[in-house]
RNA sequence: GCCACCGUAGCUCAGCUGGCAGAGCAGACGAUUCGUAAUCGUCCGGUCAAGGGUUCAAAUCCCUUCGGUGGCUCCA
């Protein structure tokens, strides 16, 4: 109980998440990383920390966005100014410009930025009655649509719906006036011009809307000092670095192909290695727990999705149909229906549930062109997949027996940063992204809420965020760059096993529908292998490696001998490779390092000599001359217990 | 999909306001046989994303399409 997280910490839509207090006093975080809710809250009673919006910083940020606001509006005076807070390490304003803005405005802006703080301007509130700030706003059409939200006691300026009618603020400094309830610092000095960068221009939909016109928005960040800004370029600069497309790349998992399409991505064998452990990984666990394999086609009749609900309502992602023979085919965005139909296959009494139905399979889904990223969002997904059916009392062991899956595997591969969220529907989407039915939605959302509690497993809350057929437990994560991304997730479906009329006999001989719970706890291949990369930073742990192994022979000499150590490696199921290139050792060394390569075997005279191999570690340190015997011993352990040590 | 920017050799990148396409790495070949992160030399390699236009002349300016990046929207 103590583990949920107050409504005012719920993250909702639209809204700048604001990591920046975590992010910044942590010790342990990587940029873009933000620790999970639960560190967050242990923190904020244990230490009476203060919130990010009460913070110097906050003010720091929210100040510099005005100023950047009125020098914008200086170069532009014809722009329409709209909102601007402050968000995790820094800051935005979004514009309706008359012309497009270079990299080059942005120094132009920058600069005067610093001479405005240089004016020392002190920031000064007032509070105004509606019609004071219409008159005021008068030429700014954005700011009296903000006015029309408050006086109505509606809205807020992301467009959330307020519980209290809030007063009227505007804030002053220099020329500059805008519609703010602040807070801000209190003169423009208190703000250091040396810790202050516009970052990127970007575009944004007014309200978040894409209804609404695009506005330009433009990104600044903002510290207290010179160097923390410095601190925090250096770590954009690291993130990048581990950035899983870079990476990928350079360690040759996987490309793209301009003429295969975006968002279909191409393994290399080195993906094709890692893919195929995740999965002996997942049959592994699967298995344990009670799992069944099954396996499906990837293309289906249209009258099946139809059915499972997904044209109705999810027929924006899929791709187009086919037509052969006068009947319409659609490529499987989720696997769902095809298991729906393996549990009706034959009658089902309550002896046999709870059933689970697991397969890796793969899906299509068609996301819009600018959606695509890496291999974190593609359009060619292959889900670690599994459908639960169980009745109503088994909801919760099952349930928890999913998280209970996830936090093995995020243990395993050492996960800590992520937040688990509860997604729910929103009122006003049911019948639209939701099947249409509020009782079981509030029903089925409770059990989770329940559940998850009576578990002691923290989360947060977030509306709008479910799947069409009902409430999910979906697991955050960052990349590399700092975006958001669901990696693994639970989802209860309350909705489609009576669509499909699934139906199992229970104890009173009468027929009942079961739940299903949708669940992938790794993901989709593409997504989770995108997301190790950035974890690992190229560096997998011993099992994951595809070359985990390579023998470097010093002179040509000893190529016989590195090519006898390998062939006893390879008889053992080790991945390696001898490397009998004219480079020198140096050279080759190099080589294995820069592919993250875990141990590298140099055998020179000495070693053939004596029957040994020197091992380097990828981290630098080395063993000089152990016996073969003990190298192997030694990784074959790694690989079995799937260590992350060397 | 929307806004902005970008696309030069397999990779990383030069190529200023239009005037004969370059470097490093990689690859091939030759020499070198070396003790823990780059040995030397020679050679090969490009319809400057694609298509159209302006111009005596386009990698460079304009338009369209394709692809990518930063965001927005949307999501495993």
């Amino acid at each position: 109980m103590a583990n949920r997280v107050e409504p005012r910490d719920r993250i909702r839509r639209s809204r700048p998440v604001l990591w920046a207090r975590v992010f910044y006093f942590g010790q342990t975080a990587v940029v873009g990383h933000p620790p999970p809710a639960v560190e967050r809250k242990r923190k904020m009673s244990n230490h009476s920390e203060e919130r990010y919006e009460d913070s110097q910083l906050y003010r720091i940020r929210h100040s510099a966005a005005h100023i950047m606001a009125q020098a914008v509006l200086e170069y532009y005076p014809e722009a329409k100014y709209t909102i601007g807070p402050p968000i995790e390490n820094g800051f935005y304003y979004d514009f309706d410009l008359p012309q497009p803005i270079t990299n080059e405005d942005l120094e132009k802006i920058e600069k005067r930025m610093r001479q405005i703080i240089a004016g020392g301007h002190p920031f000064v509130k007032e509070v105004v009655s509606a019609e004071e700030a219409r008159q005021i706003f008068k030429d700014q059409p954005y700011k009296l649509e903000l006015i029309q939200g408050l006086e109505q006691g509606g809205f807020d300026e992301y467009g959330n719906p307020l519980d209290t009618k809030p007063e009227i603020s505007i804030y002053k400094h220099d020329t500059f006036v805008d519609l703010c309830r602040g807070p801000h610092v209190e003169n423009t000095r208190q703000i250091n011009p040396s810790a202050i960068k516009l970052m990127s221009i970007a575009g944004a939909y007014w309200r978040g809307d894409e209804k609404n016109k695009m506005l330009t928005r433009i990104y600044g960040t903002a510290w207290r000092t010179a160097q923390e800004l410095e601190e925090y370029l250096a770590m954009l600069e690291e993130a990048r670095k581990r950035d899983h497309r870079k990476l990928g790349k350079e360690l040759e998992i996987f490309i793209y192909d301009d003429e295969v399409g975006p968002g279909l991505p191409l393994w290399l064998p080195n993906g094709g290695i890692m893919i195929e452990e995740l999965e002996r990984l997942a049959k592994e666990m699967e298995e344990k727990a009670g799992y069944l394999r099954v396996r499906t086609p990837h293309v289906t009749k249209e009258d099946l999705f139809i059915r499972s609900g997904h044209l109705p309502y999810y027929a924006e992602s899929m791709y187009p149909p086919m037509e052969l023979e006068g009947v319409r085919y659609y490529v499987k965005p989720m696997n769902c229906p095809m298991h729906h139909k393996i549990f009706a296959s034959k009658p089902r009494s309550y002896r046999d549930l709870p059933i689970r139905l697991a397969e890796y399979g793969t899906c299509y889904r068609y996301e819009k062109s600018g959606e695509l990223f890496g291999l974190m969002r593609v359009r060619s997904m292959q889900m670690n997949d599994a459908h639960i059916y169980c009745a109503e009392e088994q909801f919760e062991q099952e349930f928890m027996g999913v998280i209970d899956l996830y936090k093995k595997y995020f243990e395993l591969f050492g996960i800590q940063k992520y937040v688990m969220r509860l997604s729910l529907h929103a009122k006003a989407g049911l019948g639209k992204k939701y099947v249409d039915n509020e009782r079981l939605w509030l029903k089925t959302e409770d059990m989770v809420r329940r559940a998850m509690t009576n578990g002691g497993v923290p989360f947060v809350e977030a509306q709008d965020e479910a799947a069409f057929y009902g409430p999910k437990i979906d697991v955050q994560i960052w990349s590399a760059i700092g975006r958001e991304f669901t990696l693994a997730t639970n989802q209860v479906d309350f909705a489609v096993p009576e669509r499909f009329d699934l139906k199992f006999v229970n104890k009173d001989g009468v027929e009942e529908t079961p739940l299903c719970i949708h669940r992938a706890p790794l993901s989709t291949h593409e997504r989770m292998i995108g997301f190790l990369i950035e974890h690992y930073a190229g560096a997998f742990p011993v099992w994951l490696c595809p070359e985990q192994v390579r023998v470097i022979p010093i002179t040509d000499a000893q190529n016989e001998y590195a090519s006898q150590i390998a062939a006893q490696l390879r008889a053992e199921g080790i991945r390696v490779n001898v490397d009998t290139g004219a480079e020198r050792m140096n050279a080759k060394i190099r080589q294995a390092q820069l592919m993250k390569v875990p141990y590298m075997l140099v055998v020179g005279n000495n070693e053939m000599a004596s029957g040994t191999v020197s091992l380097r570690m990828r981290d630098g340190s080395q063993q000089n001359s152990i016996p073969l015997g003990e190298f192997l011993a030694r990784i074959k352990e790694r690989i079995a217990k799937r260590s992350s040590e060397l």
